[in-house]
DNA sequence: ATGCCGCCTTGATCCAGGTCAACCGCTGCT
DNA sequence: AGCAGCGGTTGACCTGGATCAAGGCGGCAT
């Protein structure tokens, strides 16, 4: 539907984190490039909170993004993990209802909102794109629905080593920057439960765990078979 | 943003079913109005399936529609419920990913797809509303993960209640079409759960249940309290 | 090197919610 | 009227995953 472009990177993401049709117009996205400004945050830094002002969204250069939120009683729950390429902080309103953090070093590109729209009134191709993004995520954010309503902890995972691989373009050894922790808030499990599915991985053959952070799938049909009934 | 249209009717959703945002602009929505053809379904038709072809995206005009998923072991996950002025099937694949199903008597606005693409290209504002629409959307789908990975079974039932009472303008009697199977499917619980925490609820006088698809919300600030710790 | 600290892993126990089963009450059919 | 069928409600019991607790292990500072 659009054309290829050459920059590269893909317009990725999920709920305020879209996920990449094809590629946008190239002169939209050089455009975009020009109102871009490089940052670069250590391991578990904030890059905005909740309530912060939604003045701007980013796109991941390098590294790994957790989109979150706090409860008052310390549940906490992960929407999405954004990885190189993937955008996020798309929001509506004026203010951030999550908050997002670097999972370990990480550097972004940063737009300000105003200079955005300005570019989409300019470009009404982008806004097409975009629409098509944040189409894309709802499609994701709504078998993350179903995963998190319907499935049981060993689908949870299965489902998340699948998709990692997936998106990181990984074929057998998947790396895992984020903790433990942080995959249990992301699939509504606790840390416990996620340790004992994989050991169960591990022990069925299905996977193979070299290091906590690098994980060999061994089985992918058994992984598939276990990621859905 | 938009200037208000007096077509009257939202443009609500939520994944493949867009929320509202204010109203689009009027010269857009009057012909879209044109290229809409009306169509009436039974209780529990189908509108269409897991599947079928995505030629076409819909608007309820009266009754309720449930947008759901079957799982091969007979679980089911009901992904969103479209009340009048709700749009559904806004999908971006060839196929459908979920199938649409008349809760009770509906009627809907059937628009082709074609036909709003080339639409879309000679109106951009369209885009930019549709966009906006999505996004709204997945603002409600990053909610719904939080409630459905995080949550109890109280603060779904109570959550529930208080968004139904919200979009349909209720303010202290809650019309709910749709059956307890179709709340526990929507909410990640089995009917004998729904039916158990509305029975407490009931106990504790937060609400009243004077038939079991009219509810009386007696006590807001509990419910409220009850819907997020 | 050594000791501390954070993350991961594993085991033991608990409980929220699922499962199974009975029954109620309404509706529609004979 | 009587009865069958279906959705809703309630009770008894079970279980998957949470919680609580105890190490293991590697990295880093002293």
């Amino acid at each position: 539907m659009f054309r290829q472009s050459n920059l590269g990177e893909r317009l990725d993401s999920a709920v305020s984190c879209l996920s990449p049709a094809g590629s946008a117009p190239f002169a939209a996205l050089v455009a975009l490039e020009q109102i871009g400004g490089r940052r670069s945050y250590q391991q578990d830094e904030e890059i905005y909170g909740e309530l912060d002002p939604a003045d701007c969204w980013y796109k991941v250069v390098s590294g790994t993004v957790r989109i979150c939120k706090l409860l008052a009683d310390g549940r906490r729950h992960i929407a999405e993990f954004c990885f190189a390429g993937d955008c996020f902080g798309i929001d509506l309103g004026r203010e951030r209802l999550f908050s997002a953090e670097a999972v370990g070093d990480v550097t972004v590109m940063r737009f300000p909102r105003g200079a955005t729209e300005r570019l989409i009134d300019e470009q009404p191709e982008l806004a097409r794109h975009i629409c098509d993004m944040a189409l894309r995520s709802l499609a994701h954010a709504q078998s993350r629905m179903l995963l998190l309503g319907r499935m049981t902890a060993s689908e949870r995972v299965a489902h998340f080593l699948l998709e990692l691989a997936e998106r990181r373009d990984a074929r057998r050894f998947v790396d895992v920057p984020m903790s433990r922790n942080d995959i249990g808030d992301y699939l509504g499990l606790t840390i416990e439960t996620v340790c004992r599915v994989l050991s169960s991985f591990r022990r069925e053959g299905t996977i193979a765990i070299p290091t906590p952070h690098r994980i060999e799938l061994c089985d992918r049909d058994a992984l598939e078979a276990a990621g859905e009934g």
